[in-house]
RNA sequence: GGGUAGGUACCAGAGUGGCCAAAUGGGGCGGACUGUAAAUCCGCUGGCUUACGCCUACGGGGGUUCGAAUCCCUCCCUGCCCA
């Protein structure tokens, strides 16, 4: 088991207040640990998940997890770290998306030490004068000491009144479940210490905030679906692997940092053995990969995607199963590659052939009319990654 | 309400009557190389057609013209400034 200082170092970007947070720890209670969630977005990848699994080694330490449901925030979208207004959700996409949502967190925190409240709970009977009590313990200027606010105040972008209201209902969140620490990452500064702010305001004692750093995708910029550079915690082991061996060297040491219970010592030594040359860093992703996909997915998961991985892409060898296609007559390949869907369209095909991309048992096509005959298992394969079994008479 | 700038392919963004299936970058795909699906380099990137060519496409609709992403009319949408 980790050790305090380990808790509240590794992976951590910030705690406020550590002092505080080292006092509730060594009181030996049953601390609550808020995590807001925001269920807009529906793939989870491994950079959300890094706080998920902070809280995990809380609740090793017998300590609670209270989820957040942002069914309401939800509505309005976070504003942090966007530059345009977010279309508002639908009450139904938001309780479908909340449900995909938890599927996925649950494969890093414990669903037993885990308490799931919803905003409606309190939000759903908040009155007007409510309202104001809340909206009133705010101002105008403090929101826009807030950068992402500012930032599109004075760029002169669309703001809405509304959005203005998204850190107060998160904050608010924290009256209506009283944690003693909220968890996010370092861009939910801002909404978190608003959380405490109006605890105190009310009367009740601070929340403690951690914030984990907002990890960085495989491609070193930040890790986001938009970018194709994120390890969505939903894929396939398969996918999950290829995915972690093909980031930058460079990156290599914060995956390490965060997702890895080697000691810091020794992952700084990696960085530098890195720099230096010495150590070849496939070897790492590839010890990396494993030890991730073993924590999400379990160590046979993990083994087996490392084989695959061995045996497709080091050894150019083929992938254990493949998609199978009967093949009656013989045909010609544009249409097979069509027809298979290893090319959306015959343009594509011919493209593919013309690159060299297209084999056929190993055989590189080199012409458009060529005739695949049906005799026996042939496989046809695009590029290095995509195949599909051609099953004769 | 007044003024003004815009809406172009997956995204960003050029193009302002023919040389435009539309520059450039990103993304994606393919190839080479490698230590890996890192990095680097090269190619491709609407559909049908083995080619000629045809069709679809520059917010919607209509028009001018031999010819329109480009000009005109109209409608829809968005940003900004002033109130």
């Amino acid at each position: 088991m980790l050790t305090i200082d380990e808790i509240l170092s590794r992976g951590v970007s910030e705690v406020i207040v550590e002092a505080n947070v080292r006092r509730k720890l060594n009181a030996g209670k049953p601390l609550r640990l808020k995590l807001g969630i925001d269920p807009t977005r529906s793939d989870i990848h491994i950079g959300h998940a890094v706080a998920l699994r902070k809280m995990r080694q809380f609740q090793e330490l017998g300590h609670t997890v209270v989820l957040i449901v942002g069914d309401w925030t939800a509505q309005i979208g976070d504003p942090t770290g966007r530059d345009e207004s977010r279309p508002r959700l639908t009450v139904e996409e938001t309780k479908s998306n909340a449900k995909y949502y938890m599927d996925q967190v649950f494969k890093v925190i414990d669903p037993a030490k885990t308490e799931v409240r919803w905003q409606s709970e309190w939000f759903g009977q908040f009155d007007l004068e409510k309202a104001f009590g809340l909206i009133g313990r705010f101002t105008v200027n403090q929101m826009l000491a807030h950068e992402t606010f500012r930032k599109r105040y004075e760029a002169g972008q669309q703001l809405t009144v509304l959005e203005l209201m998204y850190p107060m209902l998160q904050a608010y969140d924290s009256i209506a479940i009283k944690p003693d620490i909220e968890f996010g990452g370092t861009d939910q500064k801002f909404n978190i210490l608003a959380g405490r702010q109006l605890m105190e305001q009310m009367g009740m004692e601070s929340q403690d905030v951690i914030l984990v750093p907002l990890i960085i995708g495989t491609d070193g910029r930040k890790m986001s679906k938009s970018f194709n550079n994120s390890v969505d915690i939903l894929m396939s082991p398969n996918d999950k692997y290829g995915k972690i061996m093909s980031m930058g060297d460079d990156v290599l040491p914060v995956y390490y940092e965060v997702w890895s219970d080697a000691p810091l010592a020794e992952v700084k030594a990696m960085s530098e053995a890195i720099k230096a040359g010495s150590v070849n860093p496939r070897d790492l992703k590839m010890q990396l990969a494993r030890d991730i996909i073993r924590q999400l997915d379990g160590e046979a998961a993990a083994a087996e995607a490392e084989a695959e991985f061995i045996r497709v892409f080091q050894q150019r060898d083929l992938p254990t199963d493949m998609p199978e296609v009967a093949l009656s007559e013989a045909a010609n390949i544009v249409d097979l590659l069509v027809s298979t869907k290893l090319a959306a369209s015959k343009g594509e095909a011919r493209r593919l052939i013309d690159g060299g991309g297209v084999r056929l048992a190993g055989e590189k096509i080199s012409s458009y009319d060529s005739l695949v005959q049906p005799v026996g298992e042939q496989i046809l394969q695009v590029g290095r990654r995509k195949f599909v079994k051609l099953l004769g008479n």
